[in-house]
DNA sequence: ACCTGAACACCGTTCAAGT
DNA sequence: ACCTGAACACCGTTCAAGT
């Protein structure tokens, strides 16, 4: 709660201030400590101003996960880029996956938390997760081309894929894993491996 | 909220009628439903006589999460001996697991959900976890001891195993999976597969 | 059109007081 | 020892009122 601002300096663009705003309290200080009371201070507005540049603040968080994906995405194609061409990425975008979501856990859970059915009702978000997956998809598809994978449903392949990584994410994430802060990393490396040796096609 | 019932019944246990009470409200009406002036109702006491049993609403959780991990482990151990005795047992364990997430989501989002390192002050929520993991691991092992899975850190590989199944039940309960609803079976069976694939000695 | 301020209906938690 | 009831400090949300 700092101090309340000079008031009034906003103009055009409240709504991409409080995204803003909702952005920093989240990855500072936690999803639990996210309230619109904390967003208005922040920006140096009423708590209730909020509600016309969102529907609620279910709609806010959708916002923030929205852009959340977005840099998700942005950070698994940089890994599939700065992959060698003639080797599998699927390691390397395996340890992006699962450094994203350890240096972004308030988000990383906002983004695959419990949005349930609700998820349809976003739009903009569900395009945005959509277009992230499809980095993955679209890695596998071309292993698949190459006959490095096995052929079947890209898409099935894909997602077992994606639980892999999404599955030491959380885990990693709630310190469930039996082992040391450092161990998502080499937990990861030997998950891809295993993964890619059942992926080869033979 | 029922009726305010009779009043004075619970002598010897509240403990157990609460933490009952708990358990019904998270399965019936899900986690964010669960309140302690609810449960409180539910069994005919104030509501802050809970606290004479729970440290906090945190701790009632813990109490709900240990107990889910001790039907969890049930479950896990139904399916490995249910299984062939020569046969990779892994498939219909990661079914079970799915299975249990997707019949309980509410306790399964508890279980796992962002105790993070507050774990380490359950210690009966931490050794019930350590306890369901094991029967995982030890299935691991054995596989490893018969030749059949590669050889190395079955702490390690167990972890992989924990890994693919903790993601796809996330990514299913979620409803993240772009396929519908009874997809999750199918997913599993091919993961269990897959992973089957890439654990096997060579 | 956009924001404020008060109000409402909820929370978890505490604590003096009862039995 | 165990529970109650009122109180406290928080929430998200609504809405008449201001500019």
């Amino acid at each position: 709660v700092p101090a309340p601002a000079p008031r009034a300096y906003h103009h055009r663009n409240l709504r991409s201030a409080l995204l803003k705003a909702a952005d920093h309290v989240i990855r500072e200080r936690g999803i639990d400590a996210l309230t619109l009371r904390g967003v208005g201070d922040h920006v140096g507005v009423s708590r209730s101003a909020l509600y016309r540049h969102f529907k609620d603040k279910n709609a806010l968080l959708a916002a923030v996960a929205t852009e959340g994906f977005r840099a998700f995405r942005q950070a698994l194609e940089t890994a599939l880029a700065a992959a060698p061409q003639d080797a599998d990425p699927l390691p390397a975008m395996a340890a992006a996956y699962v450094q994203f979501a350890l240096s972004n856990p308030s988000h990383y859970r906002v983004m695959f938390g419990p949005f349930d059915e609700k998820l349809a009702s976003y739009p903009d978000l569900c395009a945005e997760a959509e277009r992230a997956f499809g980095v993955l998809l679209n890695a596998v598809r071309e292993q698949q081309e190459r006959g490095v994978f096995r052929p079947g449903d890209p898409l099935e392949l894909a997602h077992v894929v994606w639980s892999l990584v999404h599955g030491i994410a959380g885990l990693a994430m709630n310190g469930q894993l039996r082992l040391g802060p450092g161990a998502a990393e080499p937990l990861t490396r030997l998950a891809a491996q295993v993964l890619g040796e059942g992926l080869r096609a033979r």
